[in-house]
DNA sequence: ACGAATGTATCGTACAGCGATACATTGTCT
DNA sequence: AGACAATGTATCGCTGTACGATACATTCGT
């Protein structure tokens, strides 16, 4: 039995929390600290193993893990070794999906999209210095660990991340470049500040961002920017297609035009 | 803006928690309940509904909601009208299924299973009286709310629950019986015992279950076990048509020999 | 067979979270 | 417009919950 695939080129987020606020309760945080430790796993985890990582006694991180246990969060691994993710969680990713307007809007535009594209087309939504995939319609060849509901990128280094950016001011993409912890996840990752400016700036005058095997080796992508009636930036479709099939520019004519039409169905307040 | 299905056919998870377990962590069950609210929620929250769902007073709900918020597990409507779930619950849908072994090692099978079928392929995992979907590889024509992540179905009518029924003892199989809240869902529900026992055994003697209509008008699926080493069935691959292009006896000539290929591949070990 | 590491149980004390209440702000009805 | 109802926000003293140390049980590894 195998456990793959953790964080990778995964994002954190933001959980830097305000000490002393009278209104916060610290139990709960400690609850989602314990299933935030699965994060970073790629096994089944002892309760030692997440009393250390989440900086609580035993004793703490037992009460935890039993209550969470008990409402199905946590579930033991199938042959009693470890504790692993429980099934209830998939109740809340069916709750977020259906409540966010944003996904129920641009899911059917989506599909009709992939109909036209017989490559992989993502919708992800922005999260601080990240996006996350909310909706991933895969492509023939894909692996499922690739196209997981949940896993997040980067802003600074995706085409998703670029056609966010142009929709922004020049000084919130520069607070974004400056937070993000900026490494060469793959040799061509572009992590120097001036060139991800040209890359947006690129982006605002094409209306649609790529990038070349950023992320992935052999993998390129375009993306189009969704944006709330005011223009804030929410989210992005993507198309990624593979190197091996694809040189960048006859990628780009045949689906940047494809990604703004969807991107415009789906703006339209 | 529109806010649409609740849980409709879902079931909600059995939460009976035992009162005074010393190792039990209230405040943890507190916010649980509280993302469980929206559960049946068809729209965005407010402090009042959420507490008065979840039986406490304004306050717990108060500092619970504010908590959960700044961890980014609960959000604030996009024209702050109501509390939504928040993107953070998206983390651990990932850790779920990434650290799930057996949707691990179903997917590749269900990605090869979709190439030869046109049609929806699903995977479901048992919880309980119900079934929960954890992987959803969508046909052509499915609307987006028809098939989410997280989506759950009662196992007494569906054909991913008397393919899991078929691979348990007669008593387990009344047990569920017993237990499940039984009701029409549709006009062709079956929810007489006698009735829903004769279908487990035709699965039992087919390798596979059947449904007609029993949860959404217009729709076909056949369905095969996945079992765990020892016997104990897990899930089920589900393949699900429409009625319009599909009778039963031909749906089943063509699709049941492959949904059966398919749990074959997963179940050997 | 042994030792190390795991999960489980117990218990008195301190402080975290409870509930009541009061305030602020928004939107809605006539 | 003006008043009202409903929303989210803040404050505070008391109670009871969750804390941590420790001791026990059980499984794993070698």
């Amino acid at each position: 039995m195998r456990y793959i695939q953790k964080a990778e080129y995964g994002v954190p987020p933001n959980t830097s929390i305000d000490e002393s606020d009278p209104l916060f309760v610290q139990a709960i945080a400690r609850a989602m600290q314990v299933l935030s430790t699965f994060h970073e796993a790629g096994k089944p985890l002892t309760l030692n193993e997440i009393a250390a990582a989440g900086g609580m006694g035993k004793s703490a991180a037992q009460r935890v893990v039993h209550t969470l246990r008990q409402l199905g969060y946590i579930d033991r691994d199938a042959d009693d070794r470890g504790y692993v993710p429980g099934i209830r969680i998939l109740d809340h990713t069916r709750d977020y999906l259906r409540m966010n307007p944003l996904v129920a809007r641009a899911s059917p535009v989506l599909m009709e999209l992939r109909r036209n594209v017989r490559e992989r087309v993502d919708l992800s939504l922005r999260d601080g210095l990240r996006l996350v995939y909310a909706a991933r319609l895969q492509s023939k060849r894909e692996t499922f660990f690739a196209t997981l509901v949940g896993q997040s990128v980067p802003i600074y280094c995706t085409s998703g991340g670029r056609a966010v950016m142009a929709h922004m001011s020049d000084a919130e993409v520069d607070e974004i470049i400056e937070r993000s912890v900026r490494r060469e996840i793959t040799p061509r990752t572009i992590t120097d500040p001036a060139a991800i400016r040209a890359k947006v700036q690129e982006a605002r005058e094409n209306g649609y961002a790529l990038a070349l095997e950023e992320i992935l080796q052999g993998e390129i992508a375009i993306a189009t920017a969704l944006v709330s009636p005011d223009g804030t930036p929410l989210g992005a479709i993507h198309i990624a297609g593979s190197l091996s099939e694809w040189d960048a520019e006859s990628f780009c004519r045949r689906f940047a035009p494809l990604a703004g039409e969807a991107a415009g169905a789906i703006n339209r307040f």
